[in-house]
DNA sequence: GACATCACG
DNA sequence: GACGTACGTGATGTCC
């Protein structure tokens, strides 16, 4: 039972970032034996976990604990002042992996460990503090840092760890030359260069102490400013008196931070070794294991640390795969086995079996575990008996299974627990199959993420691509187990010993991946790619999927009804004006008809020998001869009806009303999503009678859909990238892109501009970003050829830094076979040295991969910050569309919302690149998607 | 299952 | 000098 925190209580607050720190320049680069992990500030860390842990156990001892971390680096105080902390260095690139280490390593130390989205350790730690004192109890505030003073006082006081020195009321005086209620007005004026708070410009600490000192405080000091003796300290404090009250803004803590804990949830906790040394043994620590192992009292753990014989020939490869090692787990105590053993390695291998593919409507029908390579093992819970004489299968369950609610009760907290990595491949499926059955999956590891990251652009990321190419070993195909067709039967029909081999080799078949490329993250240099954009997405995309959106099944169907009555009179009149019926949908027929029978001009035929009828062909036509206008109407509404009014009926879930796509993280080589099933991301919009079929796409009562997209997205980075002050400077003047460089390029005024000048130059700002070629914009302009390349060299002459760009890109490529986005990612360009026709094609990929892969990381990392971000706003993310989001949220939030939502997406690339063009973010809103538009 | 077509960014 | 050509996706219908 938890007790209430107040009298006789005592917290101590660990500042972890100050650990951290500390414990990276303490020491050598040390990396793990067995992969390179970067360790040495986790080993820091740890050490200094134990020394404070055996320095508190005495009478003085903490009821209370807790780490305190910083998370995210956008502030507040970067709202108040785009400065703050503007100097600040990078973080190394061998510490940044080591972060998440450290969290594990705390939660491994069963000590509390607290961080919040957009607010730095320092605010947490003054809310605690303040919060303890306020009822009545005591508390330590590890740290030495000078921040922090200003809290010191009535119960709090700090310790500086490395000098084992405590801070209290006299201690701040020392060194402020003030006591702790005026060490902000101090610092205030002081300033502060390592967080780059201004101050007042020449006053240090001996002086601004000496100030406060002589006026009692800040604000009596700046009213009476004028009253200073000295001359130019007196004319610093009234022509700065702004900058120093923004300073005190800034330094003062925030000890009104929300907190989703509370006191009592930082009540100290007895170590459980299993899970510690679980932990240190995954890091490789020898010694510190020994050590730690011996005051609790148990064994250290076995370590293997042999490292790989080469780095790119693990011996994963050389184990061979027998099916026949693979277990049957039909009961508790052999589940209890495996799950001891997950224990003991902190990670495991995870994979689902199911009824199906839809992870809405699926069922769990059977899990799969492996903790090494070659041991592995399937948990069958649903199977059917099989009986020969029933053709439609018995109902059943087969022998040999324990109770699905058992295993789920005894893998719920191993698959929940923090310090245990789960790893999988395509792990956004199992988590959605998990999360429907009150399962939250963390912390994860994804296979199919690690490729993508590793080798987006070279091959497909499923997992018998993967184990072909890396593994060399063919996994078991499916569709013998299941058939296909009609007689096609689901997992849970599939017997038993068949079923443990197929499914236990799959997750042998992801452990193997994972500690092949686990390693090989570091040395691609796609660390950062896969932890900051590939993994986190997991997460958000599977409660999007869930969510779904909501849809109106008798709007869609009135729609289909009008179509079908618009295209069959369409039809007549179609074979009246060909002179016979044939077949309107073939455009093969259609082809045969235009050009063989009515002898039209302009037939051309593809490579398969038929003639094309596509949209161009035919608009082309349509100005002699109404029957390719007939036509186009007709395809028109044929693929409106086809694709969209009656496929979407069908993909609403009874269960929910609302349509949920599945987006898939590893399908675009660029990094942008895909959606399928349906896909969400072509609804209809630019033609007036698609748009309404987004009038169906509604708001639940009571609520209102919002839609946020990034205004011209990739020209901006196109602009950032190509260096083109012309155009960064159109944007930092919030003018009309296209038509400005119209301007530019046809010399007309813009007051003169026309609309078809306009759409020229659109033309060619897309065409820019694809590559352009003469021939591809004189054909997309109508234009001879020859006027098309003239358009483009003059883009050329008065943005120069195009043609850099290009040839710097092209080059880029052939030197290191891919080209990279400015977050780092990389898309492989394997034909870029091709000869002939493909050559081209790889061209012009290449130099539009960084440009629409950056604006697809940027969306990405704004979703990833906006469940922290909206968290309290009763908003839920629906839908992404590359370059829009769409909320569905309460009535009276919405405008909270679109002012969240906005400044995460517009600061997104923040911190990691600094964008020389603001990215803006239009909004609207309305009771359905065409409204929201 | 390949191909043509067309919906989106 | 000729080749072919805007970038990235997914779903549908026809035809073999």
């Amino acid at each position: 039972m938890t007790e209430t925190f107040g009298k006789g209580h005592y917290l101590h607050l660990i500042d972890g970032s100050a650990f951290i720190f500390r414990a990276y320049h303490a020491l050598p680069p040390l990396t793990r034996k067995s992969d390179g992990l970067p360790i040495g500030a986790v080993s820091g860390f740890c050490n200094m976990l134990q020394r404070y842990i055996d320095g508190n156990n005495g009478s003085d001892a903490p009821t209370h604990v807790a780490v305190i971390f910083d998370k995210g680096s956008h502030t507040f105080r970067n709202e108040m002042y785009d400065q703050y902390k503007a100097n600040r260095e990078a973080m190394p690139e061998d510490l940044r992996p080591q972060i998440p280490l450290t969290r594990r390593a705390t939660e491994a130390f069963n000590i509390a460990c607290e961080e919040i989205e957009g607010y730095e350790a320092d605010d947490i730690i003054a809310t605690l503090a303040v919060q303890a004192r306020a009822r009545g109890g005591r508390c330590t505030i590890i740290s030495s840092d000078k921040d922090l003073m200003q809290l010191v006082g009535d119960g709090v006081d700090m310790l500086d760890a490395m000098k084992n020195k405590v801070i209290d009321r006299e201690g701040v005086h020392e060194k402020f030359g003030v006591y702790p209620e005026r060490v902000v007005d101090v610092q205030a004026l002081a300033g502060d260069s390592v967080d780059n708070v201004p101050g007042a410009p020449g006053i240090g600490i001996k002086t601004a102490a000496l100030l406060i000192n002589e006026y009692g405080d800040l604000e009596t000091l700046l009213e009476r400013a004028n009253e200073i003796k000295q001359p130019k300290r007196r004319e610093t404090l009234i022509q700065h008196a702004d900058q120093i009250r923004l300073s005190k803004k800034l330094v003062m803590l925030d000890a009104d931070t929300p907190l989703d804990f509370t006191l009592e949830d930082l009540e100290v906790r007895a170590p459980d070794p299993g899970k510690l040394m679980a932990f240190l043994a995954e890091m490789e620590f020898r010694t510190l294991s020994k050590r730690i192992a011996d005051t609790l009292h148990v064994d250290p753990p076995v370590i293997d640390d042999t490292p790989p014989s080469a780095p790119d020939a693990p011996k994963v490869d050389d184990l061979p795969f027998d099916p026949e090692a693979y277990v049957h787990v039909s009961d508790a105590e052999a589940l209890q086995v495996w799950i001891d053993r997950i224990h003991e390695r902190g990670y495991v291998a995870v994979d689902t079996e199911t009824t199906g593919l839809n992870e809405m409507t699926a069922d769990l029908v059977g899990i799969s575990l492996a903790v090494e390579p070659g041991q592995a093992c399937y948990i069958p819970l649903i199977h059917k008996a099989s009986s020969s004489d029933d053709l439609f299968g018995s109902d059943d369950l087969a022998e040999g299974q324990m109770p699905l609610a058992q295993a789920l009760e005894m893998l719920k907290p191993v698959l929940e627990d923090a310090s245990i990595l789960k790893i999988g491949q395509n792990m956004k499926y199992d988590a959605k199959i998990f999360a429907r059955i009150g399962i939250a999956v963390a912390p994860i590891d994804d296979t199919m993420l690690m490729s993508y990251a590793m080798h987006g652009g070279l091959h497909g990321h499923g997992m018998d691509t993967l184990s072909e190419r890396y593994l060399h070993h063919s996994p078991i195909p499916i569709k013998p187990l299941l058939g296909s067709g009609k007689s096609a039967i689901t997992f849970d029909k599939v017997p038993l010993d068949k079923a443990v081999r197929y499914a236990a080799e799959d997750a042998d078949v992801t452990l193997r991946l994972w500690q092949m490329f686990k390693p090989q993250l570091h040395r691609a240099q796609v660390t950062r790619v896969y932890e900051r954009l590939e993994r986190p997405m997991v997460p958000v995309l599977a409660e999007m999927e869930r969510t779904g959106i909501k849809v109106d099944r008798d709007t869609l169907s009135r729609m289909s009804n009008a179509f079908s009555q618009k295209m069959a009179a369409l039809e007549d009149e179609i074979h009246t004006l060909a002179g016979r019926k044939f077949n309107v949908g073939s455009p093969k027929q259609l082809g045969e008809i235009l050009f063989d029978e009515m002898g039209l001009e302009g037939g051309k035929k593809g490579k398969t020998g038929a003639y094309a009828t596509g949209a161009d062909v035919l608009e082309d036509l349509a100005t002699e001869h109404e029957l390719p206008a007939r036509i186009l109407d007709w395809r028109q509404l044929s693929k409106l009806k086809s694709t969209y009014t009656d496929a979407l009926q069908d993909h609403i879930n009874p269960d929910t009303g609302r349509v949920h796509t599945s987006y898939s993280i590893a399908g675009a080589s660029t990094g942008r999503l895909a959606s399928t099933d349906p896909n969400l991301q072509n609804i209809p919009i630019r033609s007036e009678e698609g748009r309404r079929i987004r009038e169906a796409f509604v708001a639940e009562d009571g609520k209102v859909l919002v839609a946020l997209d990034y205004s011209q997205i990739e020209l901006r980075i196109l602009a950032h990238i190509a260096d083109l002050p012309a155009l960064k400077q159109a944007f930092a003047d919030g003018q009309d892109i296209h038509a400005m460089t119209a301007s530019e390029m046809f010399d007309v005024p813009l007051d003169e501009m026309t609309p078809d000048i306009r759409r020229q130059a659109k033309a060619i700002n897309f065409g820019v970003i694809y590559g352009i070629s003469g021939f591809g914009l004189a054909r997309n302009l109508r234009i001879p050829r020859a006027q098309a390349q003239g358009f483009i060299d003059r883009y050329f002459e008065r943005f120069p830094g195009i043609r850099t760009y290009m040839d710097d890109t092209k080059a880029f490529a052939k030197e290191h076979g891919f080209v990279q986005t400015l977050f780092g990612r990389r898309i492989h360009t394997p034909n870029i040295n091709a000869k002939g026709p493909h050559a081209g094609f790889a061209q012009r990929a290449a130099i539009n991969a960084p440009i629409q892969g950056t604006a697809a990381d940027v969306i990405r990392r704004a979703m990833v910050r906006m469940p922290d971000a909206t968290r309290g706003i009763p908003a839920r993310m629906l839908l992404q569309v590359h370059d829009e989001l769409l909320f569905e949220v309460d009535k009276g939030a919405a405008e909270d919302l679109i002012g969240v939502a906005r400044d995460v997406m517009e600061n997104a690339a923040d911190p990691v690149v600094k964008l020389d063009v603001k990215l803006t973010v239009d909004a609207g809103q309305g009771a359905n998607w065409a409204e929201a538009h």
